[in-house]
DNA sequence: GTGTACATATCGCAT
DNA sequence: ATGCGATGTGTACAC
């Protein structure tokens, strides 16, 4: 269990879902614990040139008499079950560094879309007066409707939550109002398009397929859970 | 211009488009030429813990007498133009090490959607005997069509390209059907969604929509088009 | 394992 | 800048 920092000159060679090459040049290459292998240029925030996730095998070897004569000091070769291949082949190596860290306690989050979604179900009125949740992640044959509510007259209303509205999330929340209205136990079914912030773009789209858009305030809602908290 | 690796224990904050926190722990932070930072535990492939993309500035302040009797040796605070802040607590630093790369020559690929598109393009008989090309990326007021074809009969065919046929393709081309059957000049046009795999769900959906599907042979295709080359 | 949706998605291109 | 589509997307979760 241990990280393994390289900076070398290498050159790259990739093979598998694509065919994608480097040529030689200065570059950081980062072997982690899970043996996934990333070669980094200075650049591109986290994203590296090339790489081979978990789980692969990393292989070294001496370079024959001829690569050895061009420069070449080492040759890795990774390799994944599927068959996908990472050459490396190192010039000058100018850092190798190797560490070993402890489990990681891990990352905690919080304000995407599940909280979003937790928040709405608690409190359905936000949508109307009198509106009840029947359930989160009503599954349909196509996938999860977020919320499935009735508004004050009883009748169903399915919700497709997102922290930014945009177009696929209304192509989405379309396929399952087309299906719900098919079935007679629901039928009619409302949508109701709610995010922190929609694009007018896909608020032409849902006002064109006859579904109502909500702006969310996250800080209000969840204001109003923590109100809630302080009543019990 | 360089690259700074840093193996440090650490504490994380991140507040932006979500919050999120890191306990104390042994991690790697690479500080790249571009401003970007990112914080590593020792899996997951490339994808670190807690990152901030360029543009940011990063500024390093000495601990308050608290926090260094806490053991925090550094206080760093990476701020993007949007008011993203990423705070990072060093404790003991077991690696500082700083790299400066040249200009990376950079990724050459090959085999991605583009050239399956440039090779459909070039070969619109793959489609059907005396079809022809009337425009790669049509452009439409939603998007460009990646291919506009005409059938031996004359009649219009849109052609919606993947490497890999998903439901969302399927979305995508009766998007732009709806909108080209409704311009006088092409009505009526086909659709065609093709792709060198083609999953059940979107072959159903593409049926109940009316348009057709192919499957590519991609080395088929590449192989033909090196025939052409051989005739000249 | 497949199917579906989410992501601080990132990235590139075109308008 | 914004919209839109592609990505070797990666990742989690339900069936």
């Amino acid at each position: 269990m241990h990280v393994r920092l390289v900076i070398a000159d290498c050159q790259v060679d990739y093979a598998g879902r694509l065919s994608a090459h480097l040529p030689m040049a200065k570059r950081l290459i980062i072997v982690k614990a899970d043996g996934s292998v990333s070669v980094h240029a200075d650049d591109r925030a986290y994203k590296p040139l090339n790489w081979m996730s978990a789980p692969c095998r990393l292989t070294i070897t001496e370079p024959d008499a001829d690569s050895a004569e061009l420069g070449v000091t080492q040759l890795w070769e990774v390799r994944s079950r599927e068959g996908d291949t990472l050459q490396i082949r190192l010039g000058e190596v100018h850092l190798d560094s190797d560490h070993t860290f402890g489990v990681d306690p891990g990352l905690q989050k919080d304000g995407v879309e599940a909280h979003l979604q937790t928040l709405l179900a608690e409190h359905p009125s936000t949508f109307g007066d009198g509106w009840q949740l029947v359930k989160r992640e009503y599954y349909t044959p196509i996938g999860p409707v977020d919320l499935l509510l009735r508004d004050h007259n009883g009748g169903h209303v399915a919700v497709e939550v997102k922290r930014r509205g945009e177009i696929d999330g209304v192509e989405q929340l379309t396929r399952y109002l087309d299906l719900m209205n098919r079935d007679p136990q629901l039928a009619p079914v409302q949508g109701v398009f709610a995010a922190q912030q929609i694009k007018p773009q896909a608020a032409t789209l849902a006002a064109d397929r006859g579904i109502s858009c909500r702006v969310i305030d996250y800080d209000l809602l969840r204001g109003m859970d923590n109100a809630d908290e302080r009543l019990f």
